[in-house]
DNA sequence: CTGTTAGCGCGTTCAG
DNA sequence: CTGAACGCGCTAACAG
């Protein structure tokens, strides 16, 4: 679209060669002269790079790009800032890309754009990749990484949340409040989240000698509405006095519906959520939540993707606690 | 990083013009039989083009630029849907880059990354754009809008609420209600969409002879802690019975805050919001609110940008609505 | 320290 | 319908 290096080698007087020197930050490869006389040049004509032309001959790229299931969980946003923060800080530039939750063509497309353009690493927020595009991911031969999300079996590498300490300590929490009959509420048991966090309850149950009765487990998928309806379900066929809910905005769900219920929190009913996002601290009562270490899985993604030993990188867990707020 | 046209055109036993012809879907100009080849051996190949090279030869590209503010606005992601959508329906590709509010250089890194890339068009949303980039943003030559926020004088196009009428009748409404005392809470008076909605809460009021008292106006940045500032401030100093908040996240602060004053929402003090996000529906009470069309910009955003008439383009406004809800 | 040459992967003439 | 040749803008290798 317009001026090149060889226009501004003309104006300068030199050759484009030179130019690329001084351009390229190469130091000590041109004399302080000639690289003013370039530098003129650049700035009277507005010149811009060409990314394109740049990355087809150097093979080499300083983008990160990142790929994000459109789910509204405000939890990305600070994994984002995680990887903004690092990413720049490491000379990288980060793009964004959207993908379906489960939309296999969503997520190939986002796949192939980015592979498309040989960015130097991609990472993967909260996508639960759908096994076909498996080979794709693979094929392109770029570092990549996912984030927030694990797998089973080793399938792909992973910076998240112990999802089965996740489960259990929360129920734990609650159980150590004097709670015995516990719910699980909203978590999608098609997910290996949902499958982990599940296993955690059961485990922290059945340690202390309560055996779950299965309608305790409400599933869904980690939505406020799902917790509407957990609620309703919980409030008419079981006599529950506390229950985990699958996410921050699933807990608030459950915390509306308590409220039209005439269902006190925590007094009549407590609730304890997972994610512990900025969400929990606006509602009244605060939501006591298992907060995760979203920050870190941005900050440790993109520290573990420019390492050298990315290859060899297996997965790791990023630290959770209890905090402890009103609704509990 | 791979196999090129060359790879299999080898394999195809065609040339590389052949295989680029049928790759970049050419029609009635190869043979079935040869298409069919090629298609093969892409496959086997597992061939991914590249797409510095495509852009470089063609000087085109089908990649569409977000640039947008790492302000926390759940309002985002509704402009970001409406661009998607838009997008993928048009055959182009969303890339996302996050740019600081006011910080030069993370805004001008952003844009150099953009445009060094000739992406087809850049959107940029709630950005409001430090002059010193202006030029920056001109030169290159590539169609942008502005979304989810004004200018004065024809600075540059935008689509996004009217603002002085967002004031206006977020004040009005409050006044058809018996308020007479009106705050106005937590907007920056330095950017032109909190002058704008100031200039329109003034003339609401002044129409109706009511002269509003300094004091009335707390400035913030349209957070959330402003906005518990503020009713703290209300509470205090003035003997307010309704405000204006300049966000939803504003407006929920202002309602916690008042809750630990004991001030009753919406009996004793009147909260109106603007945005209209979904925080106003999971807030005790829920939050009224001017509701902007978030996701309209962001479909009108990629239409306009697409449309042949891009450069007559001025300005355009969403509509906005009175959405009443519990808080007032 | 600097200019010349070659070529990254692809689309597009121009001949056949 | 297909192949050969050229060039997009830039960097790298090789001479000077």
């Amino acid at each position: 679209m317009g001026t090149t290096i060889k226009d501004i080698a003309k104006l300068a007087g030199v050759s484009p060669a030179t130019v690329s020197r001084v351009l390229s930050g190469q130091t000590d490869f041109y004399s302080e002269k000639t690289a003013k006389k370039v530098k003129q040049a650049v700035k009277k004509l507005g010149y811009q790079k060409n990314t394109s032309a740049v990355e087809l001959v150097t093979q080499k790229s300083h983008v990160l790009a990142v790929i994000i299931s459109t789910i509204q969980t405000n939890a990305a946003d600070q994994i984002i800032d995680g990887i903004q923060e690092t990413a720049m800080k490491n000379g990288l530039d980060v793009i964004i890309l959207y993908a379906g939750e489960k939309n296999l063509d969503l997520q190939r497309r986002a796949l192939e754009t980015v592979i498309e353009r040989t960015v130097m690493g991609i990472l993967l927020v909260a996508i639960d990749l759908n096994t076909k595009n498996d080979a794709l991911l693979r094929s392109a031969n770029i570092p990549f990484l996912f984030l927030s999300i694990g797998f089973l079996k080793g399938r792909f590498p992973f910076i998240s949340s112990d999802d089965f300490q996740v489960g259990y300590q929360a129920t734990k929490y609650l159980m150590d409040k004097g709670h015995t009959k516990i719910g699980f509420a909203a978590a999608d048991p098609e997910t290996v989240i949902g499958q982990l966090r599940l296993a955690g309850y059961w485990k922290a149950l059945s340690s202390n000698h309560v055996t779950p009765k299965l309608d305790w487990v409400y599933d869904g998928e980690f939505t406020y509405d799902d917790g509407i309806s957990a609620m309703s379900y919980y409030e008419q066929h079981t006599d529950l006095t506390a229950a985990v809910a699958s996410s921050d905005l699933a807990a608030i769900g459950m915390l509306n519906q308590a409220q039209k219920f005439g269902i006190r929190v925590p007094n009549d009913f407590a609730v304890i959520s997972i994610d512990g996002t900025f969400l929990c601290t606006i509602m009244r009562p605060q939501i006591t939540s298992v907060t995760q270490s979203f920050r870190e899985m941005g900050v440790k993604g993109v520290e573990t993707l420019l390492s050298q030993s990315i290859k060899q990188f297996k997965s790791l867990y990023t630290p959770i606690k209890i905090t402890e707020r009103q609704s509990s």
